[in-house]
DNA sequence: CAAGAATGCGAGCGACCACTCGTGTTTGTC
DNA sequence: GACAAACACGAGTGGTCGCTCGCATTCTTG
């Protein structure tokens, strides 16, 4: 059977069905960050776009390809983001800066889009979510050990691994608490996640160039 | 209608039903962990527990029940756990010895217990097990606050809270990493949480004291 | 040893949900 | 305008899951 059914060409879509695909995908996002992947229904997300549940598969073979798509155009923006926040820097940039701007960036993508943090974080959901997110976290993780090793060349690579894993951590602990605040406390919170990054790298990179230390505002 | 049908007296229970009860929550903790709560069928917890779905609602009105009966053992054992952990102590004490103490508690018995982590962290848990969460994350906070101000008694409420709601995000953000590795590894991480935690307050509550900047091993 | 309560079973019920299908409507093309 | 393809609809289908019910078995109690 040399029959290859897995390639179908994309169909033509005319333009209301670009607009219908983009309609869908705001009403999964918000249906996804009330309820959750697996609490969330197809229908619920037809009903929240105003559309039928039928029109809602004319443009996705299933619930996972939904979040899929979601997931894809998130993510391409996300490394557009990176690649601006993650950059390798100048080794002498000062950490409070390093880690201040980095820190803006992601929280910035991550007020932004929501949904991000909710299609990353469910423990609920299916495996090529779950692939793309561990690319991105691979991706992350090794980005952060460039910028790391870039300030400690000579230290192990199982200790860069390591705190570089504590890095993502802590942000993503100061995430979960940011976009749980508004306002003031939620810029509060910032400054604290700030402030924990660097206090918490500043004795294994500061050793090496003995920046001034730390004053509280 | 004066009848009250909620206070039903707990009925007798030989001691085979407690024995069932015990393997029907040890089944459902298996099962919760693997799978997390939504996806856990109680057909599942019958089944992992070598008895029928009808048996199992003869000890438990609904899947909920089950939950928050587990919850609730896991709780009282907490409380026993933080009892101990988050005591009221001497301001003198070290910073370090009074971190590395609490967060080896809390380690501990997060390792014995995974479920615990699985059940307070599913985004698709019910109400009642929420509320207990809840609690127990509340009172946990105010013990932190507690312990903070007898470092800190001058500073404002509000700081001692958001401080308080960082260092309980870090724990739970170096928990997750800590019980994603095993042995030496593990040791690491558990080390590095301390770290974390101990460079974060450090310059809060050192700059009181003077204590001695922490030495890296 | 009864008698009643507690325990145990498992087919099956009702609800919900992802997904389909037959049919009707709109849009692009000649 | 004619034809086909894309779009839209929503009742319906199959499957899963929480939970029930009638009945069998085991325990406690007098």
């Amino acid at each position: 059977m040399p029959e290859n059914q897995e390639k179908e060409q994309p169909r033509r879509r005319q333009a209301r069905g670009e607009r219908r695909i983009a309609q869908l995908l705001e009403a999964a996002a918000s249906v996804f960050c009330t309820t959750g992947y697996t609490a969330a229904s197809t229908n619920a997300i037809a009903r929240e776009a105003g559309v039928s549940p039928g029109t809602l598969y004319q443009f996705f073979p299933n619930k996972e390809a939904i979040a899929i798509e979601l997931g894809d155009r998130l993510m391409h923006q996300m490394r557009e983001t990176y690649g601006e926040a993650l950059a390798p820097i100048d080794p002498a940039t000062p950490l409070e800066e390093a880690v201040g701007a980095a820190v803006d960036r992601f929280i910035a993508f991550n007020c932004d889009h929501p949904v991000f943090f909710a299609l990353m974080h469910g423990p609920d959901i299916p495996g090529r979510i779950t692939e793309e997110h561990d690319a991105l976290h691979a991706t992350l993780l090794s980005r952060i050990e460039g910028l790391l090793s870039s300030f400690l060349p000579e230290a192990p690579p199982a200790d860069l691994t390591r705190v570089a894993h504590m890095c993502l951590g802590l942000y993503k602990a100061g995430l979960e608490l940011i976009l749980g605040h508004e306002g003031a406390e939620r810029e509060a919170y910032v400054q604290e996640l700030k402030d924990v990054l660097i206090r918490y790298l500043e004795p294994l990179v500061g050793d090496r160039l003995g920046h001034a230390r730390g004053s509280l505002g």
